[in-house]
DNA sequence: TGTACATCAGTGAACGCGCGTTCACTGATGTAC
DNA sequence: TGTACATCAGTGAACGCGCGTTCACTGATGTAC
């Protein structure tokens, strides 16, 4: 049975869409094509229509979700008080508990260090564009605002991995860390 | 063939330390029981009179690497200019290229944030250890020492995980979060 | 507008491969007498 | 001290399972006349 082209587009999206967050929250190695297509309500014999490969839907995946995030983070940071607010949200319980619906620059760093350069490449077109955000609401220099960004954002990445990495052996640990690094990044942008 | 009990433990220690080294650099699931023993010398049928499982071998190999790390680590942190010295080399262009050689709290955080208890907690054992060995040079009260502590800790895990992410993708990128956090974290020491 | 045909998204079985694990076997080591 | 036996590290074949990928097939959709 041949499908409306509007219907498979549709359907092509909700295979990213669902990839993007079981990616994120499980690493891509943990999540079979098999499974992301069952959630779609489809058997896996049909991905191939919609994608080369496996490694094809991982770049779009990731691309796909940081757009959405990209978005939110490019208009809070058109004021300090939204900035802060982003900092808040990023280095929150609710965001180190839920990596599904969270920020990729966090969900995504592990693939990217280890996956083929497409991944790479998606993932750091995705930072780079956060730092440039961020960087809006440094002051000094345009390179000292580059790098303010770049020492805020890494914090808060390093900050939301070692929380998730302790989480569920040593919790009160991980929680140690989740108020140290946002109370440490909150007074860095009150000093710039 | 029988082999003495000295020989034997050796191997074991061996099966050890290779795992702790390809595990670091290219991540648990993608380095094979198969591969580590035939790298020592061994066919695959004799890893399990060592190890009961796998995931066995992964605390194991954990806890194994984080050992000497700590050992410097912990010298190192006796001075501030060993501090320094640790901060530079932890944030250096050969640490990131070198993942096998390098520090597990790095190599470690990506398998620890998605693997099971008994490696989050072999991680979260040797990460808090890090904590504790940092906290000796900085100043304020103990629980003040302490978040100053995980702060840059935060920042170095961080900052390496994102270069190495974007490391192949985007050099450039990749050598300027280097160099922004790590003189950032420098500049952290000087004020404490 | 109606009809015949090509297209192609989705199905479900199958393939091939890698990988963790098991197992019968070997023979040197360690031990009991 | 010497001998007989048990132990157990290492071997290599095999098993079972999951997963990425392929393929022949179906039938609704889109198109050509």
């Amino acid at each position: 049975m041949k499908i409306s082209k509007e219907k498979a587009a549709a359907n092509r999206r909700q295979i990213i869409e669902t990839a993007a967050q079981t990616f994120q929250s499980r690493g891509v190695d943990s999540v079979g094509v098999d499974e992301i297509m069952k959630a779609c309500g489809f058997t896996h014999g049909g991905f191939y229509n919609h994608f080369e490969s496996k490694e094809d839907l991982i770049s779009e995946a990731m691309s796909y979700a940081f757009e959405p995030a990209l978005k939110v983070a490019e208009e809070l940071t058109e004021t300090k008080e939204g900035l802060q607010q982003a900092v808040r949200g990023y280095l929150s319980e609710t965001h180190r508990d839920d990596p599904a619906e969270g920020c990729p620059s966090a969900g995504f760093v592990c693939d990217a260090v280890r996956q083929t350069e497409s991944t790479k490449k998606a993932y750091s077109a995705g930072l780079n564009r956060y730092i440039k955000a961020f960087a809006k609401q440094m002051t000094g220099s345009p390179k000292q605002r580059r790098k303010e960004a770049i020492k805020t954002f890494a914090s808060m990445v390093g900050g939301m991995l070692l929380a998730r990495a302790t989480r569920g052996a040593n919790n009160d640990l991980s929680d140690e860390i989740l108020e140290a690094v946002r109370e440490d990044v909150l007074q860095g942008l009150l000093e710039e």
